[in-house]
DNA sequence: TTACATGCAAACTGTTTGCAAATAT
DNA sequence: ATATTTGCAAACAGTTTGCATGTAA
């Protein structure tokens, strides 16, 4: 299958073994569109595909992904963490009724007027959430 | 002390009792300069201020405060929930390094070209965080 | 006097970790 | 063969809650 070559692939450049469990986590990460999961919803989600795959392992992997550069990770709310398999530079809504987060283009949305920055700094990346919420 | 009598009368008007706990955490929150806190530092700087106030009670009168709208909730990082004592449109600068916030003026600041929302949806808040470190 | 606020300890949630068994190279 | 990965269960951190006691109005 093409699609496992090319995640196997993905996996080994990142320098991790392309073992069971990470194959089947990132197929469900990587199969297409940008994703924003959190480790219960990923749980979910690969259980649903077949192989499954312990919480504990859900967390490593994505500890794994991150320091890998795989995935973003993304501040929301305190008490969960929420991760976004589209790690170039973009934006937020998030629908604060259900929890639903979508991707803005970076492309219409600027940034104007940034002060400068504290001594000796430099930007690491800048989060924007727009909190939408029912009119 | 016109001071106390000021936080008193904040307290009345936001609908809750000025009780020696809710006092003692609104004079160390509200006396003077913009603030931000987490819960652990909130319960550290209220106990050097003489009067000992629960753990519990810091968390409990965090959520009436942010319910009177006297407090912002910050969403920075997934373990721990930061509030501001600036309610007004402003946004920050996050030192990942040594976990500082900053606030950033919301004049000099501005976004521009935010898409349309999602149908039936308004704007609640837009958070915006600057996340900087050692160059 | 009555409703509300507090403090303690126990409960709870999301996350991390130690270690023995399993797997990739 | 060797180092890495996995899964379980236990540990953990931050937060919330139940309930008896204390306090404001």
């Amino acid at each position: 299958m093409r699609q496992t070559d090319a995640i196997a692939e993905k996996l080994n450049k990142a320098g991790l073994r392309p073992t069971a469990q990470r194959l089947a986590l990132a197929r469900v990460l990587f199969d297409g569109g940008d994703k924003h999961v959190s480790a219960e919803s990923l749980f979910e989600d690969v259980a649903k595909s077949g192989l499954s795959v312990s919480l504990a392992t859900v967390y490593n992997t994505l500890h794994q992904f991150k320091a890998a550069g795989l995935l973003r990770e993304l501040a929301i709310e305190g008490d969960r963490s929420y991760y976004d398999t589209n790690t170039s530079n973009h934006f937020h809504f998030f629908n604060e009724e259900d929890g639903a987060l979508m991707d803005i283009d970076p492309t219409t949305l600027k940034i104007i007027g940034l002060p400068a920055l504290p001594k000796g700094k430099v930007i690491d990346r800048i989060d924007v959430i727009v909190r939408v919420k029912k009119a």
